[in-house]
DNA sequence: TATGAATGAGTGTTCATTCAT
DNA sequence: CATGAATGAACACTCATTCAT
């Protein structure tokens, strides 16, 4: 996944200074974020790590690398997220369900306004996440639509911009705070989502692209 | 609603001029605080306005002041959506969905969180158009709710929270980016309002208090 | 006195408020000089003195105008003040602390700051007061030094610096913090001005002029 | 007294540049401070130091941090003052004198104005040192009163107010204009301090806690 | 290599002065 | 002629990024 991987055989006690310092930033960037939003200061994330800022310039030469990192981090949760959910529920609406749910709690929503705008498109690391990523939830739909769970004329596009949206915490807030309520308005999405279809839908069903376009 | 509107007969004049820039200001002000944020450079939404920047630091102390007139102005809109949703269609349901797309066209998602955080709950003019807001919402749904159209375990701020967060723009995006989807996907929350209720809800009914606790 | 005393007959009404005006001005700019210092903002003077900002401008230009004329103003106070002094008291050393206490009394040491350093050491109108006001201090001087009650080595230099330093108020302060005990220190220091001289003074007798340098 | 005097060993290397420019910046912010004012904008401090704005700001946070080290060196100067004139002068009135012409030479009047207001009455450190000057300028009148140098009616906070006030420079004016006579003036005081009084003070003796109140 | 410090550019806000009514 | 409004320049303070140790 990380391009840092497994290659040089030398220096692997440094590396272990080195990742670990990795790791905590990258958490506390998440955690930044996630409150502050994506204008936090670096300085601030260092501090929350413990490491010196230019630590962590060194690690991650700007913003955007730092903030690919999390997005990294993030992504492979959610995934981690879709798969336990297929294999977990037999019914496929139900999954469908424990997926949105799970990656709410991921905190999708506080972390999409941080990445988006600043995505790099043609990032192998990234493409490769998020093409397995479009795959399993493809399939997790596609599942809840033959079985008839699901109504016809929505797509995975649909399904993460209501995560995203329905999850995001105000600016200038601790994400918790309509935490309470976040679940509640995902399963009214839902209940929504169930077939049959209760309206007409404007527009056309959202490609996982739609949703990458912005994220 | 506005403290201009058919007063003092007297110094028509002067006031050309300043209620114009005055206007120009908050519409500049809506405009930008929509498209990049709440922190949006006070410098840049005078220049939209075409007036220097004191110009706009006299007519607005400081930026909570103009957020403030910007809330007056939205919030006066959103209620003229609600009084109109209401006159013009008999059946309830509809008429709770014509406010709902009518509000996202306002740009409330965009302005919550603008306005979120820095609302003084105090202010008399805010409290007023805000009283008149609870009370129409109100009235909208508990009628939907007896006619059968919409299930019966949401309150009000269930539906602000839906609009705001459903429409919110990514920020540092022009805000119609995702507006091409906005009503398909506030349209699937509204199928999964209605009753019969596809589902139990976890967490309760969110009152307008809940909502403007947040905004 | 004034440049603008006894010319155009034409206009009487008109200038009855404008009299008024400066009057109020000046009043205004002396309690604010002293409040607030030399660079008090213009708009207060204008806002204590009940006028718009652009009347204080069409009255006097820019700032140094402005504290000219409250220079002006003072100086034909103190000027009356050594005359009663020097009328009311037989003692010639009795008189000049008269003066001395007086001059403070009129906040001399408040306004020599304001004064300072925007002199024009050529205005006409300033040269005659500060004359009059030279001539009757070195009077009541002399006088002080024949009649055995003044040591020799001090001229009228020396007695301003004392009272405009002794009497400044603190910046950032309402001038009458220190006042409860500005007379005590005054008379300390006439005190040492009497004859015979307790010691051998360094430097040399300060001029009126050497004052004036400064303000 | 100060925090880094002798203590840590450590990291002696990365301290140096730090406390040189720390050191520079309070030279420097007391010309200016003595020069311009209380008011005198940071850049130019820092420009004088030959530093960066931002390298200000991060050794002091604000204006008010700074005013407090320029205190806390010039007050550590003028104790010292006191201590060397206790030390070389037999006769008590003699090293009253010079304490009072040593602390004006240490700029005590111009830097007066500067920390007025500002004051935090509750910083320990300044506590600390003010008590110490306490202590030994009340020590040093008390000898002069009981030898009959010094008259009876007076106490620490009359020396203190004299010293600020007549050595005080006037505003926008380079320090040193005054200062040829400044000397001259104090010795008129401290010839009016002589016992046996030449007349009855109106007010009470100042305390030390007076002159603070002030400063 | 990791660190603390330095930097300069950017933003909010104030104020003297000018302009239009 | 008096006024309120407009303006731009100035300053305090923050923060991303670079440098020296």
């Amino acid at each position: 996944m990380s391009s840092t991987t497994a290659a040089e055989p030398r220096a692997p006690k440094l590396r272990a200074d080195a990742t670990r310092n990795r790791e905590r930033i990258i958490a506390a960037a998440r955690e930044v974020f996630v409150e502050v939003g994506a204008d936090a200061p670096l300085d601030e994330i260092a501090r929350r790590a413990g490491i010196g800022n230019a630590t962590l310039y060194r690690n991650f030469p700007n913003r955007d690398a730092l903030i690919r990192e999390v997005a990294l981090f993030v992504k492979a949760r959610i995934l981690a997220r879709a798969e336990t959910a297929m294999a977990e529920h037999p019914d496929a609406f139900d999954a469908l369900q424990s997926f949105v749910h799970g990656a709410a709690d991921e905190q999708l929503g506080a972390l999409c306004p941080v990445i988006s705008g600043r995505f790099d498109h043609n990032d192998p690391d990234l493409a490769e996440i998020r093409e397995r990523l479009v795959v399993i939830v493809t399939e997790l739909m596609e599942r809840a639509q033959r079985s008839g769970g699901l109504r016809p004329d929505v797509a995975p596009g649909d399904i993460f911009v209501a995560i995203s949206q329905l999850t995001r915490p105000l600016p200038g807030t601790a994400c918790l705070d309509l935490s309470g309520f976040v679940h509640r308005h995902l399963q009214l999405f839902l209940d929504g989502l169930r077939a049959p279809a209760r309206s007409t839908l404007p527009g056309r069903a959202l490609t996982f692209e739609d949703f990458q376009q912005q994220h």
